[in-house]
DNA sequence: TGTACATCAGTGAACGCGCGTTCACTGATGTAC
DNA sequence: TGTACATCAGTGAACGCGCGTTCACTGATGTAC
């Protein structure tokens, strides 16, 4: 599926002008792409609208995207792995044993992502684009803001602090993602799964707009319901 | 906006062979559309594939439903009510004084009518339609399950069971949802909402796809997390 | 009960639009000697 | 450095398709006297 470099060795940088300019193009459309998203829902995203946004032939998208498909599977991708750094990134300036700073930090992170880009996350996490299947790459971008919560939770159960012995609800799971989570028992990484799953159901909830006339003060909700989760998936909350 | 039925006042059956005809047909586009959403996104719900469906001229839905934006409309609003209904009605079968076993059977009313009805749930829970604004009638019928909900928790604090007094975190929540409530206090209410919330994040999250390689056993998993938001909504939950 | 008129259901053609994708082709950019 | 050839970018026309909505029209169903 790659395309075939020469003899340059896939992975480095582009060096011929050639090469420069058929990068440069390429980010030029999913960036058009991404543009467009913006204003329309994913199944209406158009390789010729963006062709006209670039002032090129249609045809000439066929040049650097395969299909539309490939377009909105490397979308996908992409919103994927901006709102995996987007979270990283904002958790990384905290305090290693701020357990809960980290918590907020994160969860705080993904929803000023999906509130800067609703549509993107749309894509992720709204309704399944119809007739589109995820590629397996899709997996592990996805899995990245999951990973990073699950770490917070090892870390609290490293030092002792999470708050319920780890035994029960056995087989609940799947037993690859068992194995890949912090080794904290069960019930605790069934708790960290919940905790997720509801931070994206809060977030979706807002983004979607079916809080519209429920919630007054967003930001402080938001904060006080991640801390009710974050209780709820063991991590030592006093109050909240 | 309602047709001018002559004489025989609004409300009424119909009587003439003409108006039967009339309200069956009109039942039948809506359930053509709703069986051809179930194979396309609600994006691409198209009027002539509707008539194909139905065996008759493009133009003559036009004499039954004014566009295609009021035909999604109507969709929306019907799987608002058939989820609502479907809540309430194995709600209602459940001991008064069984506040868990009442929140269960909510809960998993929704879920297995999720399941069954996966398009029909993505229009109503999932990325909202592109271009298309809710009137003012959808939020009725919005509101049925989280009021079902509410009414658990109404009924648990009324008995004394509710975990929490009722004081902290006034201001967070949108007045009218406050007096529209039982009177619990706020901090219950956000907890209501929350849990209101997470259970619509966990369906969502299995009805797409989320919960692939990640949760193995789908009940369980959603019995044992509805615990875990009953406990975090005040419900007295011993253990889960 | 019968006739004259109004209302409505349904038709088929048309308007104007947009889409994804293919294809033969022209120039420009690279490569090998 | 210069030439001959291969590769690639980009074009414009075309194919075949589907869509929402309008409109003038034909018959059938109702209504009023």
């Amino acid at each position: 599926m790659l395309s075939k470099v020469p003899y340059c060795g896939g992975m480095s940088a582009p060096r011929t002008a050639r090469e420069r300019a058929r990068a440069e193009l390429t980010a030029e459309i999913v960036a058009a792409a991404r543009h467009q998203l913006a204003g329309v829902g994913p199944t209406d995203l158009s390789l010729r609208a963006i062709a006209r946004e670039l002032g090129m032939a249609s045809s000439a998208i066929y040049r650097y995207v395969p299909s539309r498909d490939a377009l909105l599977t490397r979308l996908i991708e992409d919103a994927y792995d901006a709102v995996g750094e987007a979270a990283e990134a904002t958790e990384a300036d905290v305090e290693r044993d701020d357990l809960i700073g980290r918590w907020l930090a994160a969860t705080r992170a993904v929803r000023a992502w999906a509130l800067a880009h609703p549509h993107e996350y749309a894509l992720i996490y709204g309704s399944p684009v119809p007739g589109y299947e995820a590629p397996t790459d899709t997996i592990d971008p996805a899995g990245r803001v999951g990973l990073l919560l699950a770490s917070i939770l090892g870390d609290a159960a490293a030092s002792g602090a999470l708050a319920r012995p780890a035994d029960e609800g056995a087989g609940v799971l799947d037993p690859g993602v068992v194995a890949a989570l912090p080794p904290v028992g069960e019930w605790l990484q069934a708790g960290g799964i919940l905790a997720w799953t509801c931070l994206y159901g809060v977030i979706s909830f807002e983004v979607f707009g079916h809080y519209e006339n429920v919630v007054a003060d967003r930001d402080a909700y938001f904060d006080h319901a991640m801390l009710r989760l974050a209780r709820l998936a063991g991590l030592p909350v006093f109050d909240g």
